[in-house]
DNA sequence: CGATTCTTTGAAAACAGTCAATCTGTGTGG
DNA sequence: CCACACAGATTGACTGTTTTCAAAGAATCG
């Protein structure tokens, strides 16, 4: 469990024994089954979360009802969400497992503490930010930019494992087109337009 | 000059005078011409820009030729190519001035050996990361998940001034939509449907 | 097996992009 | 002051793409 963690951050980033220890005691571990919520909508999120195993998915609920997917979350990555996280207002997005999951889970203040007693782990954490920044900011110019197939492909590339693991209808979400389109997509793909010929 | 950076800076987080002298000690200010290039594609972001007076914007030159445009940055804000900065590793990306500008530039290192002798700044750097990250979050949402019209709407409502300070067709490469098609989304707006009659 | 979830397909409609032409406003040089 | 060039905005006609709706075909799970 909470061992599974330590051999990725140490992997990562030099911790010493009672930094380790320090981490580890205000760390709480968790089981998620399925579809389990771990943050709704409306709620504060309180938590940092580190994901051991498992799948989990950020997402909105529109008004309409529909589920548009913002990011997937395998296990050695962390996930929480942002806004609601660092200003401490009810959350507008949603958190649950695709996969049953585990994690670890730290409180806020704790967390905070954390960072600031351990300065290799803020540099850590700064580091983190700095990379999903970039991701999210190429992810941007994608949508903006790209057409359908090259938004698919992108994704192809940058998550196979991910395209493995979730329904394409999720997949879709998170691109922003329909299951129809995403499905069309790939179909012409496999089979490209056969009429070259006369 | 740097004046207008001590007085938007100090309004926002409160810095000694030592600090501000050393802040200014390291500052270098510039003026731009409108179209003038601050960072070009392949090059490595080497500086930390905060605009004084103008708007600069960042945008990426795609293979066929055109622009993308992936953010406008007016006065009072902060403004580099993130990635490149962070890596040093040449720009895929490139900065120009949409208006005759001015901009107070610190070179990387010295801006980060101010962050590091100045927690407050560092703080306040973070807090404006984390915004940005929020807000670059809820583009991701919008791009992925909202018409056309709605975008423009979001635009609108969060950018006002930008809207009246630079032509249509960039806010459409903003929006990720052709001139044309926001050029009758606007109008469908101010002249909707007439025929609601029988 | 039966129920549910997921994926695919077809046809129609809505939407957005492209191309070409025109219109507008601005600014420059003669 | 005018003529002209230029950048920007608009419009129409057309094309291509995507969504929507409905149905049916797989796959998965209890």
């Amino acid at each position: 469990m909470f061992e599974d963690f330590e051999a990725y951050i140490t992997a990562v980033t030099p911790l010493s024994k009672d930094e380790l220890q320090l981490m580890r005691s205000l760390a709480r571990v968790k089981k998620l089954r399925r579809r389990q919520l771990l943050l709704q909508e409306g709620e504060v999120c309180r938590y940092k979360i580190f994901v051991l195993k498992g799948l989990l998915r950020n997402y909105r609920l529109k008004d309409d009802g529909t589920e548009v997917i913002l990011r997937f979350a395998p296990e050695n990555s962390w996930n929480f969400d942002h806004e609601s996280y660092n200003n401490q207002t009810p959350s507008k997005n949603n958190i649950d497992a695709l996969e049953d999951s585990e994690v670890v889970l730290w409180l806020r203040d704790d967390f905070e503490m954390l960072l600031a007693s351990i300065p290799i782990m803020k540099e850590y954490s700064d580091r983190i930010k700095a990379t999903s920044f970039d991701a999210i900011q190429e992810r941007i110019l994608m949508n903006i930019s790209a057409t359908s197939e090259e938004k698919y492909q992108a994704f192809v590339t940058a998550f196979p494992e991910i395209l493995r693991r979730v329904p394409l209808h999720m997949v879709a979400s998170y691109l922003g087109v329909s299951r129809e389109t995403l499905s069309r997509i790939r179909h012409a793909q496999v089979n490209p337009t056969k009429n070259n010929g006369i």
